[in-house]
RNA sequence: GCCCGGGUGGUGGAACUGGUAUACACGAAGGACUUAAAAUCCUUUGCCCACAAGGCAUGCGGGUUCGAUUCCCGCCCCGGGCACCA
């Protein structure tokens, strides 16, 4: 019951929008290659082929049970060779091209600069060139190896270091694969983020998966302090915090970082046996293993070598710790103790020195201000000083020795306040009932920098020196208003958007351990910020030629080889003299040749590499001997392009014409679970990138798949835990339709709950949905022959249904667009309702009626249609409109609320004025007995609602 | 730890840009119809007190406001995602 609710929430806006006339494609089709198909017919012991031909039969049976309105002419099935034939054709074109960083763009690899010295050196010589810069590229590279599926997985697929399919822990192994360089794409990825409507946290996962950080490298000199072996060598660290250089009082190795090897090669190591050791333990552990120790820190020192602070020129020891990561960065850091939480760690269990860098001196703080186990926020004012507790990470860091302010970004807009207002006494801080002093203006700072709409602001009277006990709290847009001074300094802030005001109030911030180690006064940063500090000493870097700005992300390049049988074979013939050559594209598809026996192996090869007729095979190019590439793509190449084939689905001279895809892309609404989106999403993101790059997908397109992204909550078991097969708790829809019908069905989907939360399946919410179906259909048999639409009703009660029309027509046709199902179903039973207690339905509301239940209930609403008269099909026969002259009654309840408690209401005419009203409201019996004879000192009157009078 | 959601009756959940909290549905209780049951229909149903009149309620504590489920500050709890990413 899980897939049908978000087809038949689609559904609805499907159909909605067909019916209001627009060209609607909702397409349906099957990515059947991968592993969940390979292992069920695994289990079952039939071929993939056959499992995949069962289950589409089977799901297609299902989905047009429930009457869903996909496009059966468009149906693909990416395992069908004519529409795998274009995704090998575009595995050719990533094959075929490279990636042109300076036009930030993908160009066909011909249109790639050979330097002149590789030119001369031959054809051989300029291949190699151009493979280095393929965007498909083989390379040797270690590996999730999953032994239970017996598989090689993408670092996507074995986050966590297990298997995504199987939850076995991954292995790892080196093996040479297929690769695509997605990492080209990575700011791409990220900046076109802004021109697309994702829901929040779908953004938030593509920003997280591609983990993009700036920073610098920076190179440490290695040196030995033996003369019979002496070494020179530079190691490169990744660091976001450059700025922190001064503090690096240690070097970090991953355990498994190449200079270990050369180190341990040459002798240079004093302590080879517990280096061994270590690393040997470490490469053991898994993934999950090494996770799972609490995060206690091991690792071992490096004898023999110790490496150059360049900016102090001291001496640090090398260590080697799991906690550095062989594939991040460059699998070596800079260990700053007093500024990273991990080193801090590191540095007091191994008793590593910890050194702090500050920018400026200030006066003194008492060590008891700042609290012993966390840290503290300073602001310093004039001759006092301020201590504010904070959360871990917004820090102003105040040392033994102590420092001047510097000036952060707090500290500009202090400045900008005191330059533009000419208040003197401005203080910016986090907890307001901390800060002693009395002050004109205080910016209160919330603990997650998260000011939506405003923050506190506090204004103190200056003569009375102190601040009353509850202070004055208001509001950013009111404190606008009550200060002119203030009011012009705000308002030239607001041309930053609120959301920039306060960034740049409160994003700068530097971490800082308290009470531990010793502080080194930097005059090289001195009164910079720890961005401009970040920026200055990068330079200096640079200049000194030891280290470069750096941008890394934990995105890798996607590893697109499988040794699996189902699945596309990469369409490359691999020949000993021309090496790697593309299959022709006219000899597409590369068939997978139908075997008996296809279950993977455990040598790590494909099992195609087995089925020599197969793999033997000739060159494209100089017509020799050659075998074909027995790897085959994983899952995600079909579907990372299927959207495109939707707009052209049967062409067989391309993946889609321009002039479809220019009709038909981008994509309105992509509506899919949480588990596409990281990786497909991303994946397909890229994909059609790529196309889009290269001309194929047509430029007017736009660079973006899909125009909005939403996603679908879980159907949970009725426990409110997940439904499962082995805990027996899966519903399966047949059931559910062969007992209560499809529409019945569809309509509980939709009304069980908010579209897109997880919503527990009850067995009794169904019958609701059954009985207002049952209702419906009653109200209808009783309405017939009813063609006066006026017939023994009196006129008010006829123009409340109206009205109750009208709303609901809106709400309806709102609520589809916004995803808002349950309350349209609600919306249609309290119109049903009316209906029934009308005894029948006027004339001019049927059709209507019914239109609207047809986009949640086809089968019915059709019926009912024919049964009113109507001989063309009501899928097609329009939506209804609502007049908004006609939402409001002619009269309405008018609430009475004294001090803010409700103490009447009666009707009045919706017509009547705010004088009217007020004579109303204090001629009333029971308003009197609450003014007790007093006057109100007030009264807000807002239309169509409320009275609300103030009484001392 | 970080990032997204969420917390409202016995239950699933409504509530527009701050304006009658609890729509709609389920469940429960009572009633009508029936020999009886099912189905259907009607009534009641947040809690306290109940004769009425009141009072208290949207996770908790504050604040702003004539008025707060909604906005602000500080917390607590639950779900999901990410995570020794330097």
């Amino acid at each position: 019951v899980g897939h049908p609710r978000s087809y038949t929430a689609i559904d609805a806006v499907a159909r909605k929008h067909r019916m209001q006339g627009e060209n609607v494609l909702y397409p349906i089709g099957w990515d059947a290659f991968g592993l969940p198909t390979e292992n069920f017919a695994i289990k079952f012991k039939i071929k993939p082929q056959e499992a995949t031909k069962k289950n589409i039969a089977n799901f297609t049976r299902q989905i047009k049970m429930l009457g869903l309105g996909f496009d059966w002419s468009r149906e693909i099935d990416t395992t069908d060779p004519a529409y795998y034939k274009w995704t090998q054709w575009q595995f050719l074109k990533f094959y075929q091209s490279w990636y042109d960083e300076s036009a930030r763009r993908a160009k066909p690899i011909e249109t790639l600069p050979i330097p002149a010295g590789i030119k001369g050196k031959g054809d051989a010589a300029i291949r190699a060139y151009q493979d280095q810069y393929r965007m498909a590229y083989k390379a040797a590279s270690t590996i999730n190896w999953c032994p239970r599926c017996k598989i090689g997985l993408a670092n996507e697929e074995a986050a966590g270091g297990t298997c995504e399919r199987c939850g076995h822990s991954v292995e790892k192994r080196e093996k040479e694969q297929w690769m695509i360089r997605i990492t080209k794409y990575a700011d791409r990825l990220l900046d076109d983020l802004d021109q697309v409507d994702y829901l929040e946290k779908i953004k938030a996962q593509q920003i997280d998966w591609i983990g993009k950080s700036e920073g610098a490298y920076i190179d440490f000199r290695v040196q030995s302090a033996s003369k019979t072996h002496p070494i020179d060598d530079r190691v490169t660290v990744f660091t976001t915090r450059p700025d922190t250089l001064f503090g690096a009082t240690y070097l970090v190795l991953a355990p498994e970082h190449p200079y270990v090897d050369t180190w341990l090669k040459d002798g240079v190591i004093t302590n080879e046996k517990n280096v061994l050791a270590y690393r040997k333990t470490a490469a053991k552990q898994t993934e999950q293993e090494r996770l799972a120790e609490e995060k206690e820190k091991t690792g071992v020192v490096l004898g023999g070598v110790f490496a150059v602070n360049p900016a102090t020129q001291e001496q640090i020891p090398v260590w080697i710790a799991d906690y550095v990561l062989g594939g991040y960065g460059t699998g070596a850091i800079m260990a700053v103790p007093a500024h990273d939480e991990r080193d801090f760690a590191f540095a007091k269990k191994y008793e590593l020195p910890i050194k702090e860098v500050v920018a400026k001196k200030f006066g003194e703080v008492r060590s008891d201000d700042v609290r012993r186990d966390g840290v503290a926020a300073v602001i310093i004012k004039n001759n006092k000083v301020l201590v504010l507790h904070d959360e871990k990470y917004d820090i102003y860091r105040l040392p033994a020795g102590g420092y001047e302010a510097k000036e952060s970004a707090e500290e500009v807009l202090k400045r900008e306040i005191q330059e533009e207002t000419g208040y003197k006494n401005v203080e910016i801080g986090n907890y307001l009932g901390q800060i002693e002093a009395s002050f004109d203006l205080i910016f209160a700072k919330g603990r997650r920098h998260k000011f939506q709409k405003g923050f506190q602001v506090k204004l103190i009277d200056e003569e009375k020196g102190e601040m009353d006990q509850e202070g004055k709290t208001i509001f950013v847009s009111e404190w606008f208003a009550k200060d002119e001074a203030l009011k012009k300094f705000a308002m030239n802030k607001e041309s930053w958007g609120e959301e920039e005001f306060i960034r740049r109030a409160f994003d700068e911030k530097e971490l800082c351990f308290s009470g531990e180690g010793t502080v080194v006064n930097s005059d090289f940063l001195n009164g910079l910020s720890t961005s401009a500090a970040k920026a200055k000493i990068t330079d200096w870097l640079e200049k000194n030629k030891i280290g470069e700005r750096a941008v890394t992300y934990k995105l890798r390049d996607w590893v697109f080889s499988r040794q699996r049988y189902w699945g596309e074979p990469i369409p490359l013939v691999h020949c000993k003299t021309c090496g790697y050559v593309p299959v022709p594209e006219k000899e597409l598809p590369v068939l997978l040749p139908d075997v008996d026996a296809y279950e993977p192996t455990d040598t790590g090869e494909s099992p195609l590499a087995k089925i020599s007729s197969w793999v033997k095979t000739t060159c494209p190019s100089c017509g020799g001997k050659a075998e074909r590439e027995t790897d085959t793509m994983p899952n995600w190449a079909g579907s990372s392009w299927y959207f495109i084939r939707y707009t052209d689905p049967h062409n067989e001279h391309a993946l889609a014409s321009a002039e479809q895809m220019r009709y038909w892309l981008p994509v309105d609404l992509y509506n899919g679970g949480m588990e596409h989106t990281t990786l497909h999403l991303l994946y397909s993101r890229f994909w059609y990138k790529f196309l889009w790059d290269l001309g194929i997908v047509p430029n007017a397109c736009g660079s973006e798949p899909y125009r909005a992204r939403r996603s679908h909550g879980l159907v949970l078991a009725a426990g409110g835990e997940k439904m499962s097969k082995s805990k027996g708790n899966v519903i399966n829809p047949d059931e559910v339709v062969k007992e209560y019908g499809a529409d019945v069905f569809r309509v509980y989907e939709l009304f069980m709950g908010p579209f897109d939360q997880a919503v527990p399946w009850d067995t009794n919410g169904i019958e609701g949905v059954r009985r207002f179906l049952d209702r419906v259909w009653h109200v209808f048999q009783k309405t017939e022959g009813q063609k006066n639409e006026t017939s023994g009703q009196n006129a008010e009660f006829k123009t409340d249904l109206e009205t109750l029309y009208h709303q609901t027509v809106k709400k309806i046709s709102e609520g589809i667009d916004a995803l808002q199902f349950n309350t349209c179903i609600s919306a249609l039973m309290i119109l049903t309702n009316a209906f029934q207690d009308a005894g029948f339905i006027p004339e001019p509301f049927r059709d209507g009626f019914l239109q609207m239940l047809a986009a949640f209930a086809p089968h019915l609403a059709e019926e009912l249609w024919h049964e009113i008269g109507h001989t063309n099909s009501i899928h097609r026969s329009g939506w209804p409109a609502y007049d908004p002259g006609k939402l409001q009654t002619a009269s309405f309840e008018l609430v009475v609320q004294i001090n803010g408690k409700v103490r009447d209401r009666f009707p009045v005419s919706a017509e009547i004025s705010e004088e009217e009203a007020k004579i109303r409201v204090l001629s009333s019996p029971q308003v009197q007995k609450w003014l007790e004879g007093k006057t109100p000192k007030k009264m807000v009157y807002v239309k169509g609602k409320i009275m609300s009078l103030v009484v001392e």
